[in-house]
DNA sequence: ATTTTTTTTGCGGGTTCCCGCAATGCGATC
DNA sequence: GATCGCATTGCGGGAACCCGCAAAAAAAAT
């Protein structure tokens, strides 16, 4: 029996999924279909398919923090992202969840059918990696040592979006204030927020922290789905899950 | 000659609304379909149709934004908004242009297709509004006194939003730097962001101005979209509008 | 093991943000 | 015209943020 997941919310899109999987020479006796990533947790429990395709904006759990779960059970589970977003926000969450050992896809929605079919074919019968090469563009940029964010920066980014100050930042991550002031400093240097130009009057014209969320946002290196997990994580580690 | 104009970026979703509104006896004898804000703007120009139904989330030019540059000329246009998200940001973007003379529809995707039927046809052909639902409620939230935001606390929000300083938005606004902060304390009075919980330590857990922009996020008063938008309304009014 | 590079850190000072107190101005209502 | 409610505003002080200077510690490279 050859099982195959579709994790999609919207019918549409669940619907031309189906119909490309079918044509992709799977083998496939049975496809299963989820409407969110909890449902996608759930149904890899039950059903245990060879392999799944992936939305990654979704309601409840996104497609990252699904996957982060099936792999932390099924580190060799072949995923293929097929998502309408190329925002650094998903590529680094992705980057940093995938085993070693598993075979991942991320395809943009707005390749072709044919491009998807392909790509799924080479994921799954072949275990080969298959990355756009829009996202193959992110992860590079995102990788670049002058330019990129390193990971101590992307989570000081993560904290200040989130509005915690400069102390709390400091005892979540077990550093020092000053040294909290360093990697903000550096984050604003990698986003262009140094040197910025002042009012008439002589003063400044931008505040360097919001500035800093809102080029972040505006070049998707961050996004709402990345806020709300990031949100998650931090009244966990804070023992502070009770909704709010 | 009656045309309509369909207004969005993903094929799979242009064909359904082809399907729906073909099926919605709208005596319409050409339909045209646009992918993205600008591209409709360009096809009303052109074509002149008697009707549009347009999603919200699009490259370029939102929905909101192109719905407003339709209207800035053709003030009746009937438009109906269908979108995956029921965004506070949306809403009150829709709001605040929507000419007094105009039939409108905000209708979700989430919705039926034979609820999405009967609404085209009840904009399109009985000149009535209908808003979904989900809509009305975060309409009449928003407009509530002691817990929606006004128009100058929403304004405020965006301002910090994207990073001005306080003298900054004094500047903009014409009010003075005091008046600013005022404003500010209402606005975090009303996101619950006053006695806010402190560190062990006895200081601050939260920097009030970048938690109010989180909170916003979480709660989609704002989104990616209305501060793209945001931005290059500040940048037209600064006379800073070259690439960058 | 040594050297180099990167990161952390303390101290101090300037700027921005936040908020209380109190007064003024403006618009709506009677 | 008087009164009331709301918004604006000036002043001042405390807290948080930002950054320079300089030194120490840790990690990486040789």
């Amino acid at each position: 029996m050859s099982t195959f997941l579709i994790v999609e919310d919207d019918a549409l899109h669940r619907n031309f999924l189906r119909e490309v999987i079918i044509q992709s020479d799977l083998e496939c006796t049975q496809l299963i279909e989820a409407a969110d990533g909890e449902e996608a947790i759930r149904c890899v429990h039950e059903y245990k398919p060879k392999g799944i395709v992936m939305d990654l904006q979704m309601p409840n759990k996104t497609g990252v923090q699904a996957a982060k779960a099936i792999w932390a059970e099924n580190p060799k589970m072949p995923i293929v992202f097929w998502s309408n977003y190329d925002d650094e926000a998903y590529v680094r969450g992705i980057t940093k969840i995938v085993p070693a050992c598993a075979t991942y896809g991320y395809i943009l929605k707005t390749s072709s059918k044919d491009r998807l079919r392909r790509s799924i074919q080479c994921v799954f019968l072949e275990g080969q990696n298959v990355i756009d090469r829009e996202i193959r563009g992110v992860q590079q940029r995102g990788q670049d040592r002058s330019e990129g964010l390193s990971e101590a920066e992307y989570e000081v980014l993560l904290d200040i979006t989130l509005g915690l100050t400069d102390q709390a930042i400091a005892d979540r991550r077990n550093i020092s204030l000053r040294s909290v002031q360093g990697r903000l400093q550096q984050l604003y240097a990698k986003l262009g927020l140094i040197e910025m130009p002042l009012l008439d009057s002589g003063a400044a014209e931008y505040n360097s922290r919001t500035r800093a969320v809102a080029v972040a946002l505006m070049s998707r290196l961050i996004n709402g789905k990345s806020i709300e997990a990031a949100e998650l994580e931090y009244r966990r580690m804070t023992g502070k899950e009770a909704g709010s």
